[in-house]
DNA sequence: CTCACCAAGTTGTATATACAGGCTAGTACA
DNA sequence: TGTACTAGCCTGTATATACAACTTGGTGAG
């Protein structure tokens, strides 16, 4: 028999989920510490650890004599982390979707064939897919496969499963390498992201190995204004919240 | 005036402080909750919070039933890559030089204030500076500290050391937060990174603690077409908390 | 001697209460 | 009209109290 969850870790989980549902947007008001001890019949202080510990972990913002709100992180990835694009969405609280322009088995060329580590002409499964967070593009997602690796690629349905996810569920992943870039995006990738002309993207291209072998080669386009990576050595003690959010939240406001 | 730190800061503040200055040693019993309700006149949820969120940062390790010890930090060390740019660019075997744009004692206002969590008008130290490989700008530093912890900064030559190597000599600088973007540069930054109009920059923004503290705050602009970021990625091991630390512990108590 | 049990100490959680300080909207007053 | 002030809500912190669960060491019964 496994233990309850303590009630204000319950309180935690039922707002995170309200978050991930899209119940609770960014920038909305969470409820009160007095609402939560009127609703939930707690205590003020297990409804306050409960908030508290919430914003330490980022998911809000407390701001003393007005109120509790959902936090709007930018576009945010961690840096050293391998991270599926559609649970960072839904972390955001966000609709994931995605579109798949390409999925097609492949001979091994040039680059591909030496990030991959493998000889020219060997098999690869080539992906192209486009993801949106709330029907908006914030990735491109260029990829190859080593076709050994997973045979049955080219008859997932990407759109319901990303291809981290899918790549994860067959094997663990050991290794990755990544590079990160800011580049001006050539016309095919501005009109997949659908930015501005003049707007730079962020580029990461990323190698992962699994059982010692490179088994697959990512390059992401990201636009640039909408998107960052954060790289966190996590300060202790400190709140998540930075200065940008709050002004997020100022201006939402108006 | 600034208010003084709440009891529960100060009681982590006190315990982190003996754990770096050594008297507290890894796997070391910390003081209970009730020894510190004794020793320091606070009620035991105070002491309850300090220690627990302690815990939740990694720098004891809490037993049901048994005690506080001191986590083994080790794992915490490899967290913080040095990023000097001096030795990124030795290490490629080029030359590095640096030219100071501004080197001035200011009040800090908005976004600065904020990042470092300080009050407005609160000295700090204004850096400007490109750094240059082989003779071509690499990096436009624009950086902010605290005048508070480095106070002779206004006298440095930062051509013949870096901010960086300088700031990781006053103390050690034990944790960071950085975001990375991709943006269009201004006409300012354009012209000291000397980079064509339609050159995307790759923008890294740093904080960096110390003692607990923030105590500088980084905009490094770099020329797309010159410079990326590579990053490396292994698995996490067990998490701070598990089992590994438990062990060390039982074998300590032989 | 061995095993069961218990007492003391520890952490983990929950509650009620209190006060301080920030923020906002509305009201009273000039 | 405009300004100053206040009531009410909110978060932030601190304390006292209570009970549960876990660990350890000792004690007593078998």
């Amino acid at each position: 028999m496994i233990p309850p969850k303590p009630r204000y870790q319950q309180l935690k989980d039922l707002i995170i989920e309200r978050i991930s549902s899209g119940e609770l947007r960014p920038s909305d008001r969470v409820p009160s510490e007095n609402e939560l001890v009127e609703s939930m019949s707690v205590s003020r202080m297990t409804a306050n650890r409960a908030l508290r510990e919430l914003n330490d972990e980022g998911y809000v913002e407390r701001i003393a004599g007005r109120g509790t709100y959902v936090s709007d992180l930018r576009a945010r990835s961690h840096l050293l982390e391998v991270h599926n694009i559609a649970d960072e969405i839904a972390l955001r609280g966000h609709l994931h979707s995605s579109r798949t322009i390409r999925q097609s088995l492949q001979k091994a060329r040039g680059e591909v064939a030496k990030a991959l580590h493998v000889e020219q002409g060997t098999e690869v499964v080539h992906l192209l897919l486009v993801h949106l967070e709330n029907g908006l593009p914030i990735q491109l997602e260029d990829r190859h496969v080593l076709a050994s690796f997973a045979p049955d690629c080219l008859d997932q349905d990407f759109e319901s499963i990303t291809p981290s996810a899918y790549l994860t569920g067959i094997a663990p992943l050991q290794e990755a390498e990544q590079v990160v870039r800011a580049s001006s995006p050539n016309a095919a990738v501005r009109n997949y992201l659908q930015t501005a002309d003049d707007e730079p993207t962020l580029v990461v291209i990323r190698r992962t190995w699994s059982r010692g072998c490179p088994v697959t080669f990512a390059r992401l386009h990201h636009p640039g204004g909408r998107y960052e990576l954060t790289g966190h050595y996590t300060p202790p003690g400190t709140p998540r919240s930075a200065s940008a959010d709050v002004v997020q939240l100022e201006k939402l406001r108006q």
